[in-house]
DNA sequence: CTACTATATTTAAGAAAATTATATATATCA
DNA sequence: TGATATATATAATTTTCTTAAATATAGTAG
């Protein structure tokens, strides 16, 4: 994939995502898992992450805790009650999106149907 | 799903699938497409689906004739060569990105193993 | 004959989201 | 010393989508 064109829209819920499973993870360690989980395919820019990530706790959703780690700062991000409600609830929401959509990209092409009658 | 969040980035490769399919469409036809494949989960509007219409026309993808039926003008859209050669593109990409995201909602939480040894 | 629903396209204003780029800082390796 | 990896932050811009409104015809229910 050349571009991450597909991904916009689909943040949010990654994040919930991989914290639902997680317990918590910092900003970088997101990044590096979608890679992993792509195949290096999709890249979350920080761009993209970091704001959502603000405006996730912002929300309620994420509650953070800062931690040095070889002198570097690290702010791990863990979802709160709210946060994990929501994040079943979209999970399973682009779960189905997923579904709708390989059906758009896979449905057969309407055919014109013709019987013949042999006499 | 209440919103349409996830069809975000979607739009252009959903348009451009439907009418490698199906030789020629109008905007109105487009939208009860997506409507009945996702069993009305989805609503393609009409903000978000002219300006794409007009854009990929104006990118040479797409080509349009005008018909009269009943004494209403119906705008068809066909893909140029271009449009079917991207159409391919997009829409294996887009296949590949559900897998991936697939792969990112289902996959398991890291375990622990501990081994035991028995004497 | 009136109102409502369905069909059909167009477009403007505003909001939301992401891209791109930059800044800062430490650790590690060559 | 320079490059790469780790780690966060944020501003400017652009893209994209939502929401809303305008226009117009056809068919159906009352």
């Amino acid at each position: 994939m050349q571009s991450n064109e597909f991904i916009k829209g689909t943040i949010r819920t990654i994040i919930l995502r991989l914290l639902a499973q997680q317990k918590q993870m910092y900003g970088y360690e997101i990044t590096q898992r979608v890679a992993q989980l792509s195949q290096d395919e999709i890249k979350l820019t920080y761009g993209a992450l970091y704001p959502t990530l603000y405006k996730l706790e912002a929300e309620g959703l994420l509650v953070t805790t800062t931690e040095i780690v070889d002198n570097r700062a690290r702010k791990y991000y863990a979802l709160t009650p709210e946060g994990k409600k929501l994040a079943k609830v979209k999970v399973s929401e682009l779960q189905r999106f997923t579904e709708i959509l390989s059906a758009i990209l896979t449905d057969a092409p309407k055919t014109k149907m013709t019987l013949k009658w042999q006499s």
